[in-house]
DNA sequence: GATAAAACCTGTAGTAGCTACAGATGCAAG
DNA sequence: CTTGCATCTGTAGCTACTACAGGTTTTATC
């Protein structure tokens, strides 16, 4: 399988696939004669693993954790629950920065008529140190 | 002003402030005899405005878009809260996608209970393509 | 006036996670 | 044999900074 092939049947970007290998997530793969990289089908599947937790939110960093685990063979339920929760938190805490931030738009956004004048209360705000 | 008090008053590092410079968001500050940058009141204000604006999470991109309309003095209300209300759609979407990414991370976590088994119901899951 | 310490200077490289080239090959069909 | 597509390598770009290294200026102290 060329490496067109595979990016179809995972939805990555060649140079995305190119770039996997480069840092470590993907193995080198074999060669064929005029150099073109071939892949199997063990390789889709990690590749769907690798963008299935990146849809997921998961940094390369803790997929690369991950496939190590997987890789080893010797993980624990344990350890890939803790990444998972870990991220989770990470989730939890940029909604409710998000939450905070969408309040304070709306006010700012709601004092605002939106008329011709230069004067405008959003850019009051934004000119206020608090 | 040298750039230390400027930073102590904004709450910039200094680092940041050469490059908010660099890429044009602040203007060329005059220099003393010996090359250190000088500053007055004005751009302690124009970086107040910045600082704010990156708090709300406006892109340096749309700040000086912000900018511009402020310095040029002709600005509308009606242009500034575009630019807000646009931002604030921004939000909103990356809040309802993290809400999605909250819930299956929590499901997939309630599915593992942790054990020692290295049969994992979240690595089950990541490497199903859906 | 000498010296030491703090603050400042420039320029470059690194961070995450890709994306987008340029310019050179490989390969299959007509 | 040539056309055209797929692939190759290597490098630079994106956002918004941060972190040096190695040098100079300014300020404080003696």
């Amino acid at each position: 399988m060329l490496i067109g092939t595979l990016s179809e049947r995972t939805g990555c970007h060649i140079e995305t696939i190119r770039y996997y290998e480069r840092i470590k997530l993907l193995p080198k793969p074999p060669r064929s004669g005029g150099g073109h990289r071939l892949y199997d089908r063990e390789q889709v599947k990690r590749l769907v693993f690798i963008r299935r937790s990146r849809e997921l939110g998961f940094s390369l960093d803790e997929i690369r954790t991950l496939l190590r685990l997987v890789d080893g063979k010797r993980y624990t339920c344990q350890e890939v629950k803790t990444i998972t929760e870990t991220h989770l938190d990470d989730v939890k805490r940029k909604i409710a920065d998000l939450r905070r931030l969408q309040k304070t738009l709306a006010t700012i956004s709601g004092q605002c008529e939106g008329g011709l004048v230069p004067d405008c209360p959003i850019i009051d705000t934004l000119l206020s140190s608090r």
